[in-house]
DNA sequence: AACCGAAGCAACCGCCCACGA
DNA sequence: ATCGTGGGCGGTTGCTTCGGT
């Protein structure tokens, strides 16, 4: 059953659309603080505008109430709206009632022109919340974390990477995970970690504690905390972060079975692969898949690494994507 | 200074739900 | 139980501003 547009006017009545002028954000202020809300259909006609009732509801809600906060959002309402997010997902008037002064549109449109943006710098799908898994930014992973094998303080971990020749090369998303990478890979050894450091020496210790021949989970997980993302670090400061390691270690449902180590004994050549977790391990214990496995050697059956394979970026051919 | 593309954001659109007659 | 209305919501559009060339 559908019902008739509230913003078709009467017959031959034609309302008003596009920007609200001072004149009539004063005469719906006046109104509403004289008269209160009421009936948003009758409104218009009472306060004299040609508008429509919706049109004047937004308009109050969104912009003309007095206890609406302007601004940019802080630091805090940045974190919150995303941990609110991965709970609610797109229910913005629901994540709004968590942040006083904030209209749903207007956090609707910061996560949608800056959130999302963000999360997908870091690695992390800004609709599942977890780490993502498409090829084109996994692609130069591996190569990445098999070089993570040089690691040693050397001051060489880079390898002589020219990250200014490589931004103009790859995309931004990818370049800032990469800049991440090299960064985390390059300042490992100083005193004191930057933020997300932690789960890079934590994998690296895991991947190279391999007395087993195999990854510690418990001591990666125990390392990996994501602490209510405290330590989220700021993409847009000049300082790159290894944030890439923060969303694969976050709290956001990863659960022990999801971060499994497979295989090999040299600890290197450490491998982020998304396709093997989901069905296997993520359905022991009712999760929707989509996890993250730690390996150690290319699995042979992999549909992801068949893939990487075809765009001939294994075993650090990330560096082909430079011409 | 002019142009152009990207980014940001206010506002609109259309669907859905709750509620009362 | 059905229908009409009002209000709310999420998605999308398009105008404005900004930044780079």
């Amino acid at each position: 059953m559908g019902r008739s547009p509230c913003c078709d006017g009467k017959a031959g009545v034609i309302v008003k659309k596009g920007p609200w002028t001072p004149e009539e954000d004063k005469l719906l202020v006046d109104y509403i603080q004289e008269k209160g809300q009421g009936s948003w259909r009758r409104l218009p006609k009472l306060a004299g505008l040609n508008r429509c009732g919706k049109s004047c509801r937004l308009r109050w809600t969104n912009y003309l109430r007095p206890d609406i906060k302007r601004g940019r959002f802080t630091d805090d309402e940045e974190k919150l709206i995303i941990h609110l997010h991965s709970l609610l997902g797109n229910k913005w008037s629901s994540i709004a009632t968590k942040l006083p002064g904030r209209t749903d549109n207007e956090i609707k449109n910061y996560w949608n022109t800056h959130l999302r943006k963000k999360l997908l710098g870091m690695g992390i799908d800004p609709v599942t919340h977890r780490p993502r898994t498409d090829l084109s930014l996994l692609a130069g992973l591996p190569g990445l974390l098999a070089a993570a094998g040089n690691f040693g303080g050397s001051g060489e971990a880079t390898g002589g990477w020219d990250m200014s020749a490589l931004k103009l090369h790859v995309d931004a998303a990818r370049f800032q995970l990469l800049q991440g990478l090299v960064c985390a890979l390059t300042t490992a050894a100083a005193p004191s970690p930057a933020p997300g450091m932690n789960n890079l020496t934590a994998l690296l210790a895991v991947g190279n504690g391999g007395q087993h021949g195999g990854f510690d989970q418990n001591m990666l997980l125990q390392q990996c905390q994501w602490d209510d993302m405290n330590d989220l670090p700021a993409l847009t400061s000049s300082a790159p972060t290894s944030s890439m390691f923060d969303g694969i270690s976050t709290g956001d449902g990863l659960s022990s079975t999801e971060l499994r180590g497979h295989g090999g004994a040299t600890g290197r050549n450490l491998i982020v692969d998304p396709m093997v977790a989901g069905d296997q391990e993520c359905n022991n214990n009712g999760c929707s898949g989509g996890g993250v496995v730690l390996c150690e050697e290319t699995p042979a059956s992999s549909p992801y690494f068949e893939g990487l394979e075809s765009l001939n970026l294994m075993d650090g051919g990330w560096k082909d994507l430079l011409e």
